[in-house]
DNA sequence: TATCCTCGCGATAACGTTATCTCGAAGGTG
DNA sequence: CACCTTCGAGATAACGTTATCGCGAGGATA
């Protein structure tokens, strides 16, 4: 109850090991053994010790284990944003805990100093490994600590200026379906808008949708709108796409940011009645009116994956860089089955 | 380029404040102060000192340090679920940010064995403080913890067995502020549907809606309907609620969860016939129609002053035990104002 | 010129754990 | 009975930093 603090206004000291040895009578080396469960001490030895630890409420300190033995049991993960909807984290938090590892997790929330300044700290803390969703155009500067064997995983996009393991979505792959799909519906003038192309999946994901466009011989003027994702800029995009003298009928929306910002800038009625098929699931999809055709990422499959490439660069540096590309799936709500 | 791991296969030897005094030709205690930016060392040092740290590529190894100087520079955030919409831990993150504290969350994911688990390993790991948003019904074993001066700190609900700060909203306040809002718009009946009685929030709401309707002096039998949080269970509590002799027109929702699953329930024809005012805001809220009228939690103030509250715990451990009740407001967006 | 500071750097002891080595006792074998 | 092996526990040295102390050089003062 009293929250004994050693009348110094400090933070009271804690017992360590050689106090509960004291305690016990046994030599250091003992507790520590008993600590990590060394089959090789005497059960009286074992009770003896017990009681101490418990007598003094003794917890060992991680960080001098840790110094060492030189391990941490704990990885890292820069992504995005924690804190958001982000079922990739979610994955490598159930996967790493299923590993008997600790996560550190740590937004780089689109800024790339911050970003850097989250992977150099988690250097520092000498952690076992490092899963991050790159933000920045420039990783070189990682190169040290990829020579000083530090395991790195690059998820959703890879990393320039250093070759790291790196696990990601079919994004080619995902806006074909897109595409395919609503021309499947009828749908003859089909227009994107996505991310900006500074950003690695909105170069990927626009370039697939002009290849689209080239395979099945419509011209590409007016239909492709990558950019930043404010209303201003979406909202002008979906001007020139709707409003032209020959429309689009339909649209296809780059990631789950743009989706939201067409359906807000559109407003419920006009959604309700333009074909829409959505990169990246959108929580709440299936209460919208119509509910929301997406293409869904396989968020869980790239979470575990990105821990299991890591662990395998952790259990042997020298093996090949690989990168995993996973398949996206279709989903079928109503907005992507409107016709024209 | 080649990444040089010493042939041993295992991971590389790093150098170390020494390799660097060497190659430098400096002394030990000399390297210290130029990575700590000591003032006292002369220019030349300096310079010497940098030149072996950029030559190594060293990296002052953070646990280490904190062995060796006791803080940790991190506090813990274990929370429901990171990797979902959590804006408190978005709170937290930044202002920790702000205080130059790094953050480490994790999931305690609904699991009580979890929760501890969780908290141990902090302590573990000397945290210099740990906010958490506890599940659990019984804390008491994190007494020795507090005696050993471990700043705690509960969010959103208080813990029991043990005496901490505690940060939340008011919930009461909030549930009340809904009720007066659908009686103004002319409901008579109205009913509550909202989380277990076991959960503290679910427990303090279902009280403050049973004083609304005394208040109103109004019956409470069939109207209110706590519980767990499944589509059976809320579907049956609409339909005692909507479908008896004397049907309720109107409807709290307890929290967000409770919202989407009612919704989910009621399907959208219905859904945009019954005035709701739901507890929690809700992501995607104006994109339903009607756009959600809900009772919004503080989310923000409450991250930040969690941290707050552990930093002046952390500064003066032997301050007052102090509970903030935040308020909560309301957003009118269409659900709410819907007529009998 | 002798004395007293001040300043800047170096030697060395912590921090709390684990790993290596040593050593005594017990037990089996020739 | 001497010797070898095994087993369990203790002494002590790391791990990579920071903090305490000391010491020599240089300038100010009398």
């Amino acid at each position: 109850m009293s929250q004994a603090r050693g009348g110094n206004g400090g933070r009271p000291k804690r017992p360590t090991m050689v106090d509960v040895a004291r305690e016990a009578g046994v030599a250091l080396r003992t507790v520590s053994r008993v600590v990590n469960n060394d089959p090789t001490v005497g059960p009286e030895y074992v009770s003896k010790v017990e009681a101490a630890i418990a007598a003094l409420n003794f917890r060992p300190d991680e960080r001098a284990r840790q110094l060492r033995t030189g391990v941490t049991g704990t990885i890292g993960a820069a992504v995005r944003r924690i804190a958001e909807v982000n079922p990739e984290l979610a994955a490598i938090e159930q996967t790493a805990r299923d590993c008997g590892l600790t996560l550190l997790a740590a937004s780089t929330d689109f800024d790339e100093p911050r970003e850097r300044e989250i992977l150099i700290s988690m250097c520092r803390q000498r952690l076992d490994g490092i899963i991050v969703e790159p933000y920045g155009e420039n990783h070189a500067y990682l190169q040290p600590e990829l020579d000083a064997g530090m395991p790195l995983v690059a998820m959703d996009r890879p990393m320039s200026g250093i070759s790291v393991d790196c696990v990601m979505s079919d994004n080619a792959s995902g806006i074909g379906i897109a595409f395919h799909h609503l021309s499947q519906h009828g749908h003859r003038r089909i227009a994107y808008i996505g991310d900006s192309e500074l950003v690695f999946s909105g170069r990927e994901r626009a370039a697939a949708f002009r290849a689209a466009l080239r395979a099945h011989g419509q011209p590409i003027e007016g239909l492709v709108h990558p950019g930043p994702i404010t209303t201003e800029r979406v909202c002008a995009a979906l001007d020139t796409a709707l409003h032209g003298d020959d429309p689009a009928t339909a649209l296809v929306t780059g990631n789950m940011d743009t989706t939201l910002t067409v359906l807000r800038c559109l407003g419920p009625q006009a959604a309700a009645q333009l074909a829409i098929v959505g990169f990246d699931e959108v929580p709440l999809a299936d209460l919208l009116q119509p509910a929301l055709t997406v293409v869904a990422q396989e968020t869980f499959t790239i979470g575990r994956t990105a821990v299991e490439l890591l662990r395998a660069r952790m259990a042997d540096p020298s093996r090949p860089v690989q990168t995993v590309v996973v398949p996206v799936t279709l989903k079928v709500r109503g907005s992507g089955e409107l016709k024209p």
